[in-house]
DNA sequence: TTGTAAGCGTTATCAT
DNA sequence: ATGATAACGCTTACAA
């Protein structure tokens, strides 16, 4: 017996009469164990209450059964979806996660990315405002498996997993572009997103091809909070458009509450497409049209395919793009 | 040389001329080592790329730094805002966090808890809607500390975070007594939510102080999503409650939203007050009062205290109660 | 200040 | 079908 109450493979080998490869072939599920001798080990693996210990278990063998999932902000809904999905699908192949959380911050995820490969992770899902050099680097001289959720590497080096921002984004702008000829892009801080910068490229084009002029003066950069999108209110009152495509559902939530309480009514005088389709928008009064998107698939799909990776299996695509639309509510107009 | 490329404490010692012990030394922060020598050391790590394997160390340690963290559900803004705390807190005292979501299901909590114990985890952070006897026994013959975030221990036994949700409540309905006599108490599933039955005794203890009857025709019981408490609206309406305190910001923003489709409005003819505090009771129209409680605060001291417990420093208190306030908005009357 | 060597609790490779 | 035994990469007495 050991000093201290932790049993170990040992202790149940030595009670049940067998090797410790034996019982660590009856824990593991080896087919090359005699039924008899695989129910003693359990009944005594039940009786002394044994845990095998996942940490040497890890040492031992190299593969831990967990991955990382870098996030920038868990109490984003966007990316609280998305963890959902991903935790999911972990779960169903039995892995656990370590969240690591970035807080949008580019040298504490190169960091928190360290720590999970020092963690020994088995793979890593990724989300993220944009990919930077640094974090690139740490990612390909590393042998761990990663796939990107939600967040477009435009080198297309990294699997991934997103939606056609681009044109997502010109669809919901060519829908508001039927009623509207001055349409402002409200988004957060443009530098350093890529989703942002593309949704941006699906705005001009869509209304390029319609034949409505460019103009910096609608495009709108701030937060990605609601305050930011309340104080937005007045300049885009004073910039005389009449809808706004917006790139987060806080910040639309807030824009709109904004433009009430300057007497702006929505969607009779102004009309508002936000881009998450996350739940918040559908608390706001009125509710709003939004690009709709998998969330929850965004996720879900990622940690498969991560899965598939980590399995050696084929990948049948390294980039997939799940189907957008637009769900229509109250903070737009019919026809 | 190893076969593949992972560079190992062994191959930083050979290159230094030290002894592996030193190497760990001066991995460790160990002060015993002369600046030359860690000098020499630093330098080698540097050129070989070398990353401690964490895994290892947390087998020859048996500490790992990471703590488990068992949540119902991320994507629960109130989970997640404590979630926030606990990670920042986690950070500061470099311990990783591995998410465990129980799904608010009872199997599936001891499931994962089980798994966090697998896995060496220095301790456990737990919420949840109540504490089952099962996963009450899986923690007391566990040496693993847990302390408690927003769930309430009835038999007092473990470490616990919380506000004080009895008189939170019976403030608030102290509130709505001012101007109503028929106030509605509105929760999710109070089987097996402790917190929710302690609220319903705030309730009913302030309508008792109050001389105000209590009427089992005045609870409603539902789910906690924006869709159930949008489908109580109609039910508040024929009850003739004039006020209701509802024990979640989702299933109030849907009340709230169900309410004024059936053209009631708020706070004119029916005032609410939830009791989250989360960002969602901002978004709505009216803007909801709500229980103010601290959040963050409630998920960083929880973390707080797990680090004392995990460093065997001395508990000042094992049961904290944060203060609680009342933050008036549009969804009551003034006076 | 530094080195030696015995674990830590498994898995995995050979034998048998 | 089962057992020895050597890793796995590190920490930690204990010596020196």
């Amino acid at each position: 017996m050991n000093t201290d109450d932790t049993v170990t493979i040992y202790d149940v080998a030595r009670e049940a009469g067998v090797s410790m490869a034996t019982v660590s072939r009856v824990v593991n599920g080896n087919k090359n164990v005699k039924e008899n001798t695989r129910k003693k080990v359990l009944e005594v693996i039940d009786r002394l209450d044994y845990r095998p210990n996942a940490v040497a278990r890890g040492l031992a063998s190299k593969r831990t059964t967990t991955v990382g999932v870098v996030i920038p902000d868990i109490t984003n809904t966007y990316f609280a979806a998305l963890a959902k999905g991903i935790d999911d699908i972990a779960e169903m192949y039995k892995y656990n996660i370590v969240l690591a959380n970035s807080d949008e911050d580019d040298e504490k995820e190169v960091a928190v990315v360290n720590t999970l490969f020092s963690k020994q992770v088995d793979g890593i899902i990724f989300m993220g405002y944009h990919l930077t050099e640094k974090i690139r680097s740490e990612f390909s001289r590393s042998r761990t498996p990663v796939v990107l959720a939600g967040t477009v590497d435009v080198e297309h080096q990294l699997p991934s997993v997103n939606i056609d921002y681009k044109n997502a984004t010109a669809d919901a702008v060519r829908h508001l572009l039927k009623r509207n000829k001055k349409i402002a892009f409200v988004s957060g801080p443009l530098v350093d997103d890529i989703n942002g910068k593309i949704r941006l490229v699906g705005y001009k084009e869509a209304l390029k091809a319609a034949g409505v002029n460019y103009s910096e003066g609608l495009v709108f950069e701030s937060k990605y909070r609601y305050d930011d999108g309340y104080a937005l209110a007045e300049r885009l009152v004073s910039s005389k458009a009449t809808a706004a495509i917006v790139t987060g559902d806080e910040l639309a939530a807030g824009l709109l509450n904004g433009l009430a309480d300057h007497g702006v009514s929505v969607p009779e005088d102004f009309e508002i497409i936000t881009s998450d389709d996350s739940q918040i928008a559908r608390f706001t009064r009125p509710s709003l049209t939004t690009i709709a998107q998998p969330l929850y698939d965004l996720g879900a799909i990622s940690m498969r395919m991560l899965t598939k990776i980590m399995h050696k299996e084929e990948l049948e695509e390294r980039e997939v793009l799940l189907p957008h639309g637009l769900t229509e509510r109250k903070s737009t107009r019919k026809k």
